[in-house]
DNA sequence: TTAGGTGCAAAACCTTTGCACACAG
DNA sequence: CTGTGTGCAAAGGTTTTGCACCTAA
């Protein structure tokens, strides 16, 4: 495994994330960091999400809008996110169904070396209660 | 519902996508497009696709590096991928299962207007084949 | 005619990289 | 010390936008 230095600035960022309710961007990311008056600069907050996420304590996925998106990673091994598309909440869930779907429709297909995204996007339940 | 020329432009653009086996981006279509002695700009082949894309004849997804993904799309209604990430061949499946599931899923954390994002990436049989 | 489309180039955006300096180990 | 990490700024990439001209209806 490659070295891993335990600077402040890592901690903030893990911090950060951790403390995020959902996904959050490395911009957004850096802006709050920056606000706290850390004067941590845009690339190390990329840096240190790229190695958060190499080493699982992450999770990343591409938006719709073209950002990266990041969140600390709880549940080990492969899970799936359910995601508040209003307020970022995010609950991860288990999905051995979709596992073994996902698996027996690749080998249907003739596919190998299967990987699979499976996300549920929708308004949690107190986001629901403000729009209505 | 907007107005919605028919240039020749949009026709190249609807062709290209609809000859492609997969995914591909803007920026290769334009490229492919460019290369056809057409003097199509790059701005007119996004706006293409967007239109295409909201009108539903296209569907769209962001690549992991960032870039967006655009194919035709033939079935109507909602539907999945099965994806080869060596030649970009894509396959319309159906997952009646797994829509159940996601419903299930987001009504058991209490979420409204689930939305759900599918895919299998993987190596097709012959791309497989080519690497071995 | 005229609202909308097109091309070009510039801008906006997110992300990565080069480099000198700082610091953890 | 020494090899990494950091901050800054510049560069790289994709996508959007402004504007004058063009064109389908």
């Amino acid at each position: 495994m490659v070295t891993q230095r335990n600077t402040w600035q890592r901690e903030r960022v893990r911090d950060a994330l951790a403390g995020a309710r959902g996904f959050v961007s490395a911009q957004s990311l850096h802006a709050a960091l920056r606000d706290d008056n850390t004067g941590i600069g845009l690339a190390t907050v990329y840096r240190a999400l790229a190695g958060l996420a190499a080493s699982g304590e992450a999770d990343s996925l591409q938006s719709p809008e073209g950002e990266a998106l990041y969140r600390a990673c709880s549940m080990t091994g492969h899970h799936h996110h359910l995601i508040c598309r209003s307020c970022g909440l995010t609950i991860e869930i288990e999905a051995t169904a979709v596992e073994q779907w996902a698996r027996e429709t690749a080998a249907r297909h003739g596919f190998r070396d299967a990987e699979h995204v499976v996300d549920i996007f929708g308004l949690c339940e107190s986001c629901a209660a403000k729009q209505s």
